[in-house]
DNA sequence: GAGTGGTCTAGACCACTCA
DNA sequence: GAGTGGTCTAGACCACTCT
């Protein structure tokens, strides 16, 4: 007789594990397994919740509980501002502004940040260290529409991704990981040779539906990693 | 006056864009915010709890809720079964397993699966294909104490990925993403050029505590990538 | 129409940690 | 001791989608 949802929900992924409801087939209703586990039904429907938030069974009204598991894993990760990532890795961080200016776009900004070419825009370019090694150099293109602030703003002792952090909080994200070499410019400005490997994240931000900013990071894949681990 | 708790997160989450409660501070208790918007003490929770997954704010009994934001930024992401992943891009999936044998463990596996160096694993080596490209090039090793079944399989046909997850189903696990030049070897099997990108993704599971498998999956950089995308 | 999950309410008790 | 969030309950109504 399991009364929390927690141990409702380890209840219901031991059955689960034990293939009691195999991937496709349809679980009990909510009122059943609350009359199993002798529990209130709403304490079922967060158990199950949650496993759907996990991404192992998917639910629908009218329809029931499915068990997906097998198609995917899905996991959390967590991408920190490269200070952050510096200082937890026990690292001095050191930022550097290489360029910094206003311009109109090159259509792939345009593009991806929603404005025709002759909208203005800040391009940054920075560098950020970890003791005295490069750990990442940031691209940074920043929509003056929608954070015209940033004109004023001179970005040679403040990192971008921090002020953006604090002048357009909360805002919405997408991230593109890829992996890339070096070309000869970015190789040299993260002490590298041409050709080695980069760990690239790209990152697009809205706020209130207007992009705000573009950036591409790149890391010396030597040294970079990012680690998810997930219980479930 | 809102009721719905989507609608309270959705109030907070605007008053905390507005900046009413700075990065840092303790917003109200829950009883408070409840009476603010009329609605049940539950309600606000739920809310607040969302926001605290998303990564927002933290919580702590008896010391309130602290505005984080800006801490870095949390993403959800899907990492497919290899077929799975190549038949949602629209092409061909095709496997192929390049070798497979019993053996003793290198000492970096027998670490990584917390095994002696006398346990017997089985080691796997196979590819997958996106029509006519190589996709993944897959290496792995099965902890043939967690799984005995695995010693009288074939992966000939079978991607070995895809029968563990029938086997030890819902196992936790561990992701490990970086980038790597290919070896003369690795690139000769993704039909690539030696030093070219790769995207690799390691991925360790356990299953009830017993490390199951550890798996080096390794991408061509160019056609791959990880791609998330977060309201919140 | 019926049965599923989705959610809200009001009240209650618990766990923790501060003063 | 007091006040915070964490959770459970019982009952209720809603939204959806199947038949």
């Amino acid at each position: 007789m399991a009364t929390g949802y927690r141990e409702v929900k380890a209840a219901l992924l031991t059955r689960l594990r034990a293939g009691e409801w195999p991937a496709g087939s349809t679980m009990p209703g909510e009122v059943q397994l609350a009359d199993e586990y002798g529990c209130a039904r709403v304490t079922v429907n967060r158990a199950l919740r949650e496993l759907a938030e996990d991404g192992i069974v998917k639910r629908w009204r009218r329809r029931g509980t499915e068990v997906v598991a097998g198609r995917g894993r899905h996991t959390r990760l967590t991408i920190r501002q490269a200070r952050q990532q510096v200082e937890t890795d026990g690292k001095t961080y050191r930022y550097e502004c290489l360029r910094q200016r206003l311009r109109t776009p090159p259509v792939r900004v345009a593009d991806q940040l929603g404005l025709n070419r002759e909208a203005e825009v800040m391009e940054v370019l920075c560098r950020h260290w970890a003791d005295d090694r490069p750990y990442q150099l940031e691209e940074r293109w920043i929509n003056l529409t929608a954070v015209p602030e940033a004109r004023e703003v001179s970005f040679a002792e403040l990192p971008p991704g921090e002020w953006l952090l604090d002048v357009k909080p909360l805002s919405d994200a997408e991230h593109v990981l890829t992996a890339a070499n070096a070309t000869s410019r970015n190789a040299s400005r993260l002490s590298l040779d041409i050709g080695d490997a980069l760990f690239v994240i790209e990152r697009r931000t809205w706020w209130q539906g207007q992009a705000v900013t573009s950036v591409r990071l790149m890391h010396p894949a030597n040294g970079f990693r990012l680690v998810t681990r997930d219980v479930a």
